[in-house]
DNA sequence: CAGCGGCTCAGGGTTTTCCCTGGAATCGCC
DNA sequence: GGCGATTCCAGGGAAAACCCTGAGCCGCTG
C-alpha cells in the first residue's frame, strides 16, 4: 500500500505519515501544497492519495480541486480529504459524480487511528467512505427547508447586495433595475424568509441575518 | 524530558506524540479532555503539558482553563497551549500574568517539527513562547482603532440590539426610551462608526455589519 | 394554447428612518 | 465652580423604505 501525503501543516502531516508508515503503510511522499500533491500523484502513481482541504496559496480548497484533479487524471490513485471542520458541500461535490475510490474524513473525528487505517484501505479497495456527521449533515439540511433556498435568483441577488449594506437606489445601479422592481423583489423576499411585517422589527436587518447566517 | 499530551482528536495527539517520542521526548501519558489531563498532570507531575484548546465537552476553551489550573497548582509544570487557530484573546490571557513557562502555539504554523521540539525545550526550560502571528495580531488591534470601542455603552447597547434586526420602536421598547433618544444615539453611532450618507448605501445595515464584524 | 411562475415596472399611499437644531439633567474631573 | 462627555428628549422636515394593486413580457409545461 503506497500513500501520498498532502498537508501544508508539517506538524500534521508529520505525525499522521508516521501513523501510518507504523501501520504498514509506505508513505512514498510528503508535500505541502496541490500543485506538488498532483506532480507527486503523476510521478510516483501511489494506491491513495490523502489530501488537506486548505492548502496554500488561498488556504480555500485547493485540496479539493487537487483531488477532482487526481480521479480524473489518474483514477487508479484513490483519494482520501482529510479535512479540518464539517464542510458537507465539499464533501458532496467530491462524491457525487463517482462515488468510487474516494472518501471524507475528518481529522477532529478520527476517534482511533485505527478508523483511518481502515478508510485508507478501503478507499484504495474501491470503496467510497464518508464520515457520518458529513450524511448526517446534509440529511438534516434536506428536513428544514432553508428559506434562503426557496428565494428566486433575482431576489437573492438582490438580498445579497443589500448584506452589502446597499441601499435600495444602490442595488438599483448595481443591476440596472428600476427602484419599484427593486422593492418588489424584497418584498417578495421578505415573504419567502418568513419576515412579517411588526413594528417592533426591522425587516431589512432581519433579512440580511437570514441570509448572512445561510 | 517528560511531556504529557492533551487533545481530543486522537490523530492529532498519537501523531504529535509519535514524533516527539522520535526526538528523545519521553511522552508519558495520552489524554483526550481537560479532567483528565489536570489528573494526569497531578500524578506524573510532567515537565511540560502540551494542551489543546478545544476539548469536550464544550470544545470551547475547556484547554485554556485546565492550562490555568495546572500552572496555579503544579508550577514546576511548563505549559505549552497548541491551537487549531488564531485566538489572540486566549493567548493574552494566558501570558499575561505570568509570562513564564508557558507558551501559545498554533498546529497549523509550526514549520518544521524541530520548531514544536524546541518549543517544548524552552517552555521547560522557564522561557515564554509565543507564536510570532500572535504577536502581530494583537499588535495589530492596537493600531487599527475599532470603531466599535469608540462607542458609548448606551450607543452600543443600542446597536447591539438594532443587530438582532429591532426596529427604533421595538428599541424604544425594550430600553424604554422615547423614540427620539433612540435617534439620537444612532445618529451618534453612525458618526463613530464612520457611516457617513450615501444614497446607494443603507447605514443601518452597514452599521449592523460593523458591530457583527466586531 | 392556456396557465403559471419569474422578471420587469407603475401609481399612490403609509410608516420608518434619519437629518438638523436645541434644551436640560447628571456625572466626573481639573 | 466650570467644562466636557454622556444621556435624555423635543420639533420639524426630507428621504428612504415599505405596503397594495395592477399590468405587460417572457419561457416553460401540461
Amino acid at each position: 500500500m503506497r500513500v501520498v501525503i498532502a498537508d501544508d501543516a508539517p506538524l500534521i502531516r508529520e505525525g499522521v505519515a508516521r501513523l501510518l508508515a507504523e501501520n504498514g503503510v509506505d508513505v512514498v511522499d510528503q508535500v505541502g501544497d496541490a500543485d506538488a500533491a498532483l506532480a507527486s500523484v503523476r510521478d510516483l502513481r501511489p494506491d491513495v492519495a490523502l489530501v488537506d482541504i486548505r492548502m496554500p496559496p488561498t488556504h480555500t480548497d485547493e485540496g479539493l480541486r487537487a483531488a477532482r484533479e487526481i480521479r480524473s487524471r489518474y483514477p487508479d490513485t484513490a483519494v482520501l480529504v482529510l479535512s479540518q471542520h464539517l464542510e458537507s458541500d465539499y464533501a458532496l461535490q467530491l462524491v457525487e459524480e463517482k462515488p468510487e475510490r474516494v472518501g471524507y474524513l475528518m481529522k477532529e473525528r478520527v476517534g482511533r487511528v485505527e478508523q483511518l487505517l481502515d478508510a485508507v484501505q478501503r478507499v484504495a479497495a474501491g470503496e467510497c467512505v464518508v464520515d457520518r456527521a458529513v450524511v448526517d449533515e446534509l440529511l438534516a439540511r434536506r428536513r428544514r427547508v432553508d428559506p434562503v433556498e426557496e428565494l428566486t435568483s433575482r431576489e437573492r441577488e438582490i438580498i445579497a447586495l443589500m448584506a452589502e449594506g446597499r441601499s435600495n437606489q444602490g442595488i438599483c445601479r448595481a443591476l440596472w433595475l428600476s427602484p419599484k422592481t427593486v422593492e418588489t423583489h424584497i418584498r417578495g423576499a421578505f415573504a419567502k424568509l418568513g419576515i412579517k411585517e411588526a413594528p417592533e422589527d426591522n425587516r431589512r436587518v432581519l433579512a440580511v441575518l437570514a441570509y448572512l447566517r445561510r
